[in-house]
DNA sequence: TCAAACTTTCAAAACTTTTTGAAAGTTTAT
DNA sequence: ATAAACTTTCAAAAAGTTTTGAAAGTTTGA
């Protein structure tokens, strides 16, 4: 398989993924389009090589700077900024995990702890209640124990969290 | 806060976290009604109680059981199909991750795995075909590891992994 | 200070996804 | 066998999301 191939069913495969989770295609595009280049790229490197207008291109490269993901980089005898993605793996998972729980599962959270505290209006609606109130409580219990989970996660050391996991799953 | 309208609001938030991740509003929504509902209902209750159509309902409920997380049940002495969600919040959690890894991440896997074969076609492109091969296998063996992992968690026990999983990670 | 080089913004257009609802299909009771 | 009760399908419409590109804004070097 040839290099230009290669690269185009990547940020292909890629972008399908992201897209699945939430995550504009292009943004993911983008991405792996930065995850495996050699070197920095511009704008105009990215518009061209996915046939992208500016203001999406542009637009895409700022989210991923929001999600720490890309940083800007100079390169000197150059006024156009140049972008580099961030290659360590788990670094960019722990960003991702990072922020998707921050921006999507902790205003769940919230709503969760608000919604643990339900009137039992007479005996009519007392089922229903019941039964409410206990879906909520589970459902809390276990997001409170993923959250705990992701946090340490997100704080951890590569290699930390692969030999512990590792030795508890084998 | 009164009972109708904490439902609202699960249903509201459950629905907008599925729309993140890239799930159908709706179907999260039904998910949610059912989640929290005291007994099984009708494609009419849920019409009703979301204000969708039949087609919609139907729809939704039949993505719901592809997924395992709805069940059809036989109410006696009544012809409509009546539904209900696998309450068991470890359940639900291993379920939905079982369908998106299915899903999703292992078609990433498999192309991952023919991309890790690329031909360095002369020195011209040496540096861009290294960039990339080392970035396509770290990404694998981090999905590799990240693989093997949610495997483990869909076949736990829930009581094995929050005692055993927990104590490191917290 | 100026203007060239560049980045950002955003309203309108293009595209994608979701929803509707009526017609077709199926099941069940008599 | 029939018709009522129900479920499924799917083309068209509606809604939602993404993209474009040109105008506005900003920065930099001479």
């Amino acid at each position: 398989m040839k290099i230009t191939e290669a690269k185009a069913q990547f940020i292909n495969s890629w972008g399908a993924l992201g897209s699945q989770w939430g995550i504009n295609r292009t943004m993911a595009q983008v991405h792996a389009l930065l995850l495996v280049a050699a070197k920095p790229m511009s704008t105009d490197d990215v518009m061209a090589e996915l046939n992208i207008s500016r203001g999406n291109a542009n637009m895409n490269l700022r989210e991923l700077m929001d999600w720490n993901l890309v940083d800007k980089v100079l390169v000197s005898g150059d006024r156009k900024e140049y972008f580099t993605a961030e290659k360590d793996i788990w670094k960019v998972a722990t960003a991702i995990m990072y922020q998707r729980k921050k921006r999507e599962l902790d205003p769940m959270m919230k709503v969760l702890t608000q919604l643990s505290n339900v009137e039992t209006s007479g005996a009519a609606d007392a089922e229903e209640v019941a039964a409410f109130t206990k879906a909520v409580k589970d459902i809390k219990k276990f997001t409170e124990q993923a959250d705990k989970t992701m946090d340490t996660i997100i704080k951890a050391e590569e290699n930390w969290f692969w030999s512990s996991f590792l030795k508890l799953f084998r």
